[in-house]
DNA sequence: GTCTATAAGTCGATAGAC
DNA sequence: GTCTATCGACTTATAGAC
């Protein structure tokens, strides 16, 4: 915003920073959120690194943003509504580390005070948007019961993906992805036998 | 061991000490788990406070055991399975200090070495088996689809609660007890006209 | 039993050398 | 642009006075 001259390249190097971030921590994992444990992991000091960002907040809040437009453009296949959350959770069974990160910002951004916490709110309320709508489309097409209410699966199917993680997270024998399209499948039309056990 | 009438008394302390901290968490909550805020809360020194803990860690370990503890002699009337979560979700819908202390502590504690590790694991543990036997009475009395997966249902309730306490913490406006009243009733027998709408 | 004082460490963030 | 060095404000935990 206020550099002028080495904006191109600053900004440059601010997506390339974020992107080493998102591999590092995804691989790694990580124990504390602080900015001196995140420069080590990629390669800069301290202070270096807040060369670029203003603050810690900014800095992780930067990161869960790059998170969610990376798996946009990785796995956001236009209409793709629950299908996609499905791959999504699939691929989050893969890297503990920055499933982590997320739930521990998103508690720390409870407080509205804090600098993540309209992130958050405008993150859960564009999610919820995208699922009412691939719900409205699964009920057209049949998919899903026509007297559940839309807003209603689409909350029910965000909380059972935050929930599951942090069972998850204690527990990686759960398996996340199994246990939602049981859920979708619960909500068919007609009759419903289920297979074996989850998890 | 050997002087019985202090520890007897230290006992009693502790449990003051826990009770205290309860109420105060539960109305100001609070910004940060650190001890020398709650030391602050139950009128004592972050020394004193520790003077009867062996750690931060073990500390507020300790204050979510009350609060179990508390909620299971409260709201746990014996066989009372699927209808006391939610008695203690309406409860936990106005105590939002307590209820943002446990997702604080669980995602801390999500690292094996921490020390509340073995807590929620075993409180998992625990819950699951509760539910689970919950939901078998449910589908004998025909209140639940009998094709569901017992334990597939625990984990989604309880996957579920955590879900939507964390949503409710970054949007108080969420009802959260209808949200599981309703997935509760999308698994009944027979047909499932829905009401409103449930925030 | 509870305090003050303090140790020993980490934190985010800044100043200034290069 | 990135570093070293450092600041001041925190943290948990301990030692010892009372």
């Amino acid at each position: 915003m206020t550099r002028r001259g080495a904006y191109a390249k600053g900004i440059a190097k601010r997506e390339e920073i974020l992107t080493t971030a998102l591999e590092v921590v995804a691989a790694h994992g990580y124990r504390r959120a602080s900015v001196r444990e995140l420069a080590d992991a990629v390669g800069l000091s301290a202070a270096g690194l807040l060369h670029y960002f203003d603050s810690k907040e900014e800095l992780f809040t930067a990161i869960l943003r790059k998170r969610d437009e990376h798996d946009q453009t990785a796995y956001g296949t236009d209409g793709a509504g629950l299908d996609m959350l499905l791959t999504v959770i699939r691929h989050n069974a893969t890297v503990p580390g920055l499933v982590q990160l997320y739930a521990q910002l998103a508690v720390e951004a409870v407080d509205p005070a804090h600098p993540a916490h309209g992130f958050f709110r405008e993150r859960t309320d564009g999610l919820q948007e995208h699922f009412r709508a691939a719900v409205v489309r699964a009920q057209e097409n049949g998919e899903l019961r026509g007297d559940l209410d839309p807003a209603w699966v689409a909350t029910s199917v965000q909380a059972l993906s935050d929930g599951l993680q942090s069972m998850w997270l204690l527990d990686p024998a759960i398996d996340m992805a199994a246990h939602i399209e049981r859920f979708l499948d619960a909500l068919r039309p007609g009759a419903h036998p289920q297979g074996g056990t989850a998890s």
